[in-house]
DNA sequence: ATGCAATGTTGACAGCGATTATATCGGGTG
DNA sequence: CACCCGATATAATCGCTGTCAACATTGCAT
């Protein structure tokens, strides 16, 4: 009887298979896409019965909503930045950063998240809350710009929060599902992030610190390493 | 031998499949969503057998391509008053309305013309043209604009046009993807309207025109009539 | 008329999500 | 210690799907 940890459990019960199905997913769903994500699949890799997925998960999409949510938390960390930093305009700006390059380098999950897939949200409420939680940040960053008077209060917070979430929102995804429209180029993050300033910066009293602040292009290309 | 044409044609040969497969496709895409429309389904429902569709499309994608290509016919006609409109910026605004409203009353079509659905694009050539026909118009308007001087010549056509497409496009998709995280209320067209204005005005060089032009929102609710 | 390309049919295969009934484990209670 | 129960995994199965290969029918051009 091996006593080690169960990397490789032989025992009857996997023991942690709720972790190693979503861990497994996530790779999954990196490397072929949503449509190709299979509960059967996972299983079989695994080592597992085809059905055993359906004790930690009602059905595939209860799966899907686990990784979304999950998601939010990386995605979270990408927007860091935005919430260190003390000018509102910069935050906003840092936080459209942020979202388009988590877009970027994990776009599956993404999708999955902003996408319509897991609709209604109502169905999966800690997904609805992460995405609540999202938008409440905004509104702080919003609420912040008006205050200190570096954000021109063109409507109440609320609706200002939407907006620019919206603005960084259209950049992310038209860089996503039309980037082969233009060409998958370094031109593309070149453009997110100039569109990027150039909305925000219409949101500004004074629009000189967005567009002074130093390019934060990442080492181009992320490029599919095979 | 009936002689009748054939609405319900008793011969061999069905004779307009590929055309009634369409528009069986688009109410079922409507009603029950992208993930379940299913080939064998629209073949049972015509009354033709399950391959039958094969002979018109090679694969269930390329049957939504073709959807997804005619949808682009519908979309340039919401955008027509864009067209008509003379004066650049309000043009602008004519096309986010057009496509705000496109998305509203054909969402799923929608979600396939512009979603992750169907790429790469490039295996779809006429759809990417359809693609590119669009973001040419909105080249001309931002052109236009510059040289009539009433638009803010913040970079290059191309980017700017990017940029106003990034903007309309986050808008629309937003109020689809993200439309009950808020609720599903009146205040949402609203709000995307607010939020249209809001990024085209700062693109001008003299906003006024955008505020004062009278809301163009439909009479509420298209409430599911069922 | 005849032959060919276009169109539609039949039958089959593998893969999928999902359900039901059954087997195995492991921890807490007597 | 023995026992039982809940949590977990399995086996077998259903109905559905997209897709393919082989065959049947039609109408049009020659």
């Amino acid at each position: 009887m091996t006593m080690t940890i169960p990397t490789t459990p032989t025992s009857y019960h996997h023991g942690n298979l709720r972790q190693e199905l979503m861990n497994l997913a996530v790779k999954h769903l990196i490397s072929d896409g949503i449509g190709e994500l299979s509960l059967r699949a996972l299983a079989r890799e695994i080592g597992v019965s085809q059905t055993a997925p359906y004790r930690h998960f009602k059905d595939k999409n209860a799966l899907l909503a686990a990784l979304a949510t999950e998601g939010f938390s990386r995605f979270f960390e990408f927007c860091l930045p935005s919430e260190r930093e003390p000018r509102a305009d910069l935050s906003l700006l840092y936080f459209g950063l942020g979202y388009v390059q988590f877009a970027k380098t994990h776009t599956e999950l993404f999708h999955l998240m902003f996408g319509p897939v897991l609709q209604p949200r109502n169905d999966y409420p800690e997904l609805f809350a992460m995405g609540r939680e999202a938008i409440y940040k905004v509104r702080a960053s919003v609420e912040r710009g008006y205050k200190t008077g570096v954000l021109r209060e063109l409507d109440d917070v609320a609706s200002m929060a939407h907006t620019v979430w919206a603005a960084v929102h259209g950049v992310a995804t038209l860089m996503l599902d039309h980037g082969d429209t233009y060409g998958y180029h370094r031109d593309l993050d070149l453009q997110a992030e100039k569109s990027l300033r150039m909305m925000i910066a219409g949101f500004c009293t004074d629009p000189t610190e967005i567009s002074q602040l130093p390019t934060t292009l990442t080492p181009y290309p992320p490029e599919p390493t095979e």
